[in-house]
DNA sequence: ACCGCTTGCTAAAACCATTTAGCAAAACTG
DNA sequence: CAGTTTTGCTAAATGGTTTTAGCAAGCGGT
């Protein structure tokens, strides 16, 4: 298998048979290794194997997997279309529970296989064969950037597929029901007497971000008559977190309780707040969203409103077979319900 | 699309088309949503839509493929496995680089398909398509179980393959070099004055861990001429770390170190240490490994010998590029060396 | 000279979907 | 009513690989 950059037309095996002066079965036998058991002479295989090499020859996949396949069998494709920015935990949560589906539904002519691919925030209309609909049966596509969402409510899709966390007109969706893990949020903080609330989120917003952090501006505002202060992250990475809060808490601004809208924030944070020598809860309280399985291991354990993952992903998976099945989906829509653990970072007196 | 359990045979656009009493090129065009231009009248379009769905068909992305194909383009999927128990951020890691290597390498004639797939650890023999060759072109394979090593070690791979994090007799590996992190763990503990070291790992010992266990003890028996503790969690997660170590603990077993083979040990760890009422590192020193980037979000920040993953990632793209071109390879097997970071969870005094 | 065996290969079919060129009938135009 | 256009479809080629059946040549034996 060779990549010549300088080679004009595709090599196939075609073009090595013609070079070596043979067949293309034999060309065939000697590259599957199959030359033993078809009687091709070592030298002949050879020539074969230099031959494939000095021409820069790549198997095409498609016309292998199109003969090797066995009459009576079908394989379906599926695979989790996600962003590489993306919290990573969910994605394999939710590949896992597309695996097993997978593998319920596998029987002697029905096999599966699943992956995930990756795509850069914001740039999904740049997959290729994305919409050519000859690489996967069905996706799940989660972790968009709102240029990737414009992008999927004007795209035709051509095989089933399931959007995660965010709503798109004319693709079944699954998602949290807007406006809860913010304004719920916004209620714990104020609960337990905060008075100048902070949310912090990363600068690129998904759907279900932006959300969140309008939904916790609304609550503080309807609560406390006040506007929340919003700090904006590079990424989402816990060392952008602690930079921007670091930066907030040293001009000296009031902040008695920060939102992050990702956990990975929430790493940062605590320790922005401890370099401050503030203590959590006491002087700074703190919500995330449970991104993690972490959030219980922080110290002290971080209040989370569950971001419902696994609850999307567990409806999400049968939607898609739904889908793949070709049943009228009853069900366009799916919204789930994220659910509260109020842990020590919310617990005053 | 559909899933129908009981059709025998495969169904194909044949069979659709003899159903509806069309030809196979009439219902291709439905299917592919072109009846429009190729004027099939919307009545004709609506019984080979049915049809297909009574039938049960699905697309056999193969013959779909190897037609869309444009003639002077080919296409090279690549693919990361990796087991469903990994600790995802290197896969996330490994994947960005290889997609950045592919995006390098695309041009007007070749193209790439990057992507994850999982198996379940120690069940790599059972992923199918796997020697069949008609799937990939390359892969590097990771995060593997000791019988998922002895699959690889037997099996002949028809294309380019890469493994991450072991050594596999007739593959290309790429992996940490063994001993180090072990017994500069330690070494750490040792200097700072810990006489009652433990190590805490899986049930589940992949290589690298296994390793990283051995060359501890060996450490510490050479320094201390003693026996350290190892201490087997129920599996990786922070959760049965806190278990397993909070059971010894109260035991009132000496412990004035710990050593964690995988970084979530090592979240887990920290609580079972806090709750028992003991400070790190002045009562219990801890080292992790620094699979995630969180090691200095610890509070206190994690010393850790790096897993050396990005290294390894360096290393393990250009090789499989290397592979691919069909260059002899001149090396099987490379080393990199972890490097140490020592923070808080190591300074004593 | 003929039979049977081995060696080393080739021809052709098969896998499934898509597309291009073109045909027959119907509908319209003058 | 002949000529043209439109409608609605079909036949056949194409894509790359693998496999099955079989052919031709050579050799040993009689």
């Amino acid at each position: 298998m060779g990549l010549k950059p300088g080679s004009k037309t595709v090599v196939t095996i075609y073009q090595i048979a013609e070079y070596v002066g043979m067949s293309p079965a034999a060309v065939s036998s000697v590259l599957a290794n199959r030359h033993v058991e078809r009687r091709i002479s070592e030298e002949s295989a050879k020539r074969v194997r230099e031959a494939a090499r000095t021409l820069g020859y790549v198997p095409n996949m498609a016309g292998r997997r199109l003969r090797a396949h066995p009459p009576a069998m079908r394989q379906i494709d599926l695979a989790i279309l996600t962003s590489f920015e993306a919290p990573l935990p969910i994605v394999s949560q939710a590949l896992q529970a597309l695996q097993k589906a997978a593998d319920a539904e596998t029987n002697a002519h029905t096999r599966f296989a699943v992956g995930i691919e990756m795509f850069h925030a914001g740039r999904l209309r740049e997959k290729p064969g994305l919409l050519d609909g000859n690489r996967y049966h069905g996706v799940i596509i989660t972790n968009t950037l709102p240029a990737d969402d414009e992008f999927l409510a004007s795209a035709q899709f051509p095989y089933a597929a399931v959007v995660l966390g965010r709503r798109i007109p004319n693709l079944c969706c699954v998602l949290e029901v807007p406006d809860v893990v913010g304004r719920r949020s916004a209620e714990v903080l104020v609960e337990i007497g905060c008075r100048h609330p902070v949310v912090l989120h990363g600068r690129m917003l998904t759907q279900a971000t932006a959300e969140r952090v309008a939904a916790f501006k609304r609550g503080i505002q309807e609560a406390l008559g006040r506007k929340a202060i919003a700090l904006e992250c590079a990424d989402l990475r816990p060392a952008s977190a602690a930079m921007t809060l670091t930066g907030h808490l040293s001009r000296r601004r009031p902040c008695d309780g920060v939102f992050t809208v990702t956990d990975s924030l929430a790493v940062g944070a605590y320790r922005a707040i401890s370099t401050a020598g503030k203590r959590i809860p006491h002087d700074i309280a703190v919500v995330g969203v449970g991104d993690y399985e972490l959030a219980e291991f922080f110290s002290p354990p971080l209040s989370t409103l569950a971001g419902a993952n696994d609850a999307m992903v567990a409806q999400a998976v049968p939607l898609l077979f739904r889908l793949l099945r070709g049943e009228p989906e009853a069900t366009r829509e799916i919204l789930v319900v994220p659910s509260v653990f109020l842990r020590e970072s919310t617990r005053r007196g």
